[in-house]
DNA sequence: CTATGTGTACTAGTTGTGATAGTACACACG
DNA sequence: CGTGTGTACTATCACAACTAGTACACATAG
């Protein structure tokens, strides 16, 4: 499920963050779903629980996950995240033209290859709904 | 000319390089240009010359400057980093098209944005000849 | 109620990286 | 040779990431 690379050069808990983040987005987890609790991960994942502790509440704050205290973390609802992310991402996408014009690279071109990325993912349709479901309300990991 | 923003999170050298990247992709430096010696730029900055040093070395290794012992760091020129740098946003700009779908957006959205962002630096012509030169061939900083 | 699983909070310590400080050496140029 | 340059090296400090261990509060099942 979360999977830690120790050549990244990112901290763990950012990796951790940046995974479920993923997942969310994606729709791999979907509202409501429970996600494995701060001490499961942590023996799952072989690191201390309170990076996976840290992690969590970084994903809180930024609205992915709601915490029930003796319960467990839950994913929000895409109301609770989706704007924010949009609008950063097209912050990005923005970015990322300037720097291109910058490079030398014609607009057209730039368009052109977003067109074909769009057409790509209409066909392909993401790896999200190919992913299924993780751990849904109530089926608890063993 | 290079700032450093003491706020920022990143460490002190990688915004150094991050700076002459930008300078240099813009245009605002042209090839063979001169920049700032080691010493200079950390007595100009207040910071160590060991932290200057190892921003050059990382721009270096990019292909953005050219050592010349005795002498000065010099920038490269185009051919040395365009291709490379390209290669590298345009897979940035694909992964953004990617969550933007991920996260619901039509295509169609997602091109006319990129469309009109291109019109938007088609116009502004960006900031890069506004700039002008900074340090050039001979032209050493007192 | 108790036992268990959960999130939360706190202290203490280790490790790695960024940054500083200082020194020394090699090369280019006038 | 003297100056300005890049390069290399050691030592030291500060901070972030991570680990280790403990303690407490809450929810649920028995």
């Amino acid at each position: 499920m979360i999977q830690i690379n120790y050549q990244d050069k990112r901290p763990i808990y950012e990796q951790v963050v940046e995974r479920f983040r993923q997942l969310i987005v994606k729709g791999v987890l979907s509202e409501d779903d429970k996600i494995p609790s701060v001490r499961n991960l942590a023996i799952d994942l072989s690191i201390n629980p309170n990076t996976i502790q840290k992690a969590y509440q970084e994903l809180e704050r930024l609205g992915f996950i709601y915490t029930v205290k003796g319960r467990g973390n839950f994913v929000c609802g895409r109301d609770r995240w989706m704007e924010d992310e949009t609008t950063e991402v097209l912050q990005q996408l923005k970015t990322c033209v300037h720097e291109l014009i910058s490079l030398g690279m014609q607009g057209d071109g730039i368009v052109d290859t977003v067109r074909t990325e769009v057409k790509k993912c209409a066909n392909g349709k993401d790896d999200a709904a190919a992913a299924g479901d993780y751990n849904r309300k109530g089926s608890d990991a063993t």
